[in-house]
DNA sequence: TGCATTTGTTAACATAGGACAAGTGAATAT
DNA sequence: ATATTCACTTGTCCTATGTTAACAAATGCA
């Protein structure tokens, strides 16, 4: 049971009893199929997920039509549409599954009651909250800041299983650069160690 | 007292006088000469501000010393660090008046026991991280996929007291733009007119 | 198994925007 | 009034990255 990712990403250990149970209990195992939709761009997020296995990828479609991505997913990460599960409103971007996937779900009802009644469950999700907004500006100041050859190693850096296990063109669009040119930037790369 | 922005920002019409006199009593109203900072990189944020009068800056320098404009605030804007105001972690930025300014600040306690005192306020507060949360995505999103010239036009068509009162370097930095492009783009348009 | 589709690579060429530097004008200080 | 500074403009040159397109490789599907 240890290899569940709830005890990794609450530290489990350090509940009492009463609670952890009622943390594990909350959260439901689901799977989702290689491309099957966790969200829907217009669709409320009433849930989100902690991701066992597979990889998650969300992206935007911008009024050119262009498909960007905006972030990626791995174990042990949590997926979760802040504006659209906090505001119920719809929501702007897909989050689909790249790979079958194994994630345990939690939905907005029974966070309320989580979020109420454990204190260190509320400090974890406004640290995430936080987290998560902070690397968005983050990501937003590396596109002003950074040439295309930092952006990309900086991911390999940060989120090296995205590199092995996500595909180029989509790499591409989360660091701001076309296919061609991601290409030719690993090219480089690894020429330049032979 | 209609002029006050807090009226505007909580559309205090709708409140109880007693409420009404709860918020409004909770605002400290404060003045920022020009330069002078309402938060420095490393410093907790322990308050936020409305601004009633005025313009404000927020900025941060990244590895390479680059000073990178993150947001322009106007009345009725509210000026907040999120992370840092949540998590009472220190800010990766600095938030300074570009011109003598006039604020309403509300301190982290204050705003505690109004956040739990008054469901309405709570709901603001949430919707404006969200909002604050999803700009921040479409900005950066709008890097990523549109040119320089659009991204101006953007700006000038969303905040156009922006472009007549902040100066031409920041407006670059924070559009990812250097300087001598953004003044390009103006002639071209002003000379697209003539 | 073999065809079709998607994905990645590569090359030739085009271009937006950066780097640098000189010049102008307005604002502030002496 | 003159100097100094700052903010912006403008020119030239240059480079990173986009565009397009042809090809190759991998994957999915019949």
């Amino acid at each position: 049971m240890k290899d569940n990712i709830l005890y990794e990403n609450f530290s489990l250990e350090n509940y009492s009893d009463e609670e952890r149970q009622l943390i594990l209990s909350s959260f439901k195992k689901i799977n989702f199929k290689k491309g099957e939709f966790l969200l829907k761009e217009g669709q409320k997020a009433n849930a989100y997920w902690m991701v066992q296995e597979g990889f998650v990828r969300s992206y935007l479609i911008d009024f050119e039509g262009n498909d960007v991505s905006t972030y990626f997913y791995s174990p042990p990460d949590v997926v979760i549409d802040w504006p659209s599960f906090f505001m119920h409103t719809p929501t702007k971007e897909y989050i689909q599954a790249l790979t079958d996937c194994v994630c345990w779900e939690l939905d907005f009802e029974t966070f309320q009651q989580l979020f109420h009644s454990i204190e260190e469950f509320r400090e974890r999700g406004r640290a995430r909250l936080v987290k998560s907004y902070f690397d968005l500006k983050r990501h937003s100041t590396s596109l002003i800041t950074d040439q295309a050859k930092e952006r990309y190693l900086r991911l390999v850096e940060e989120k090296p299983e995205i590199i092995q296990n996500v595909s180029l063109k989509h790499i591409a669009s989360y660091l701001g650069m076309k296919a061609p040119s991601l290409s030719r930037i690993r090219k480089e790369m690894s020429g330049g160690n032979s």
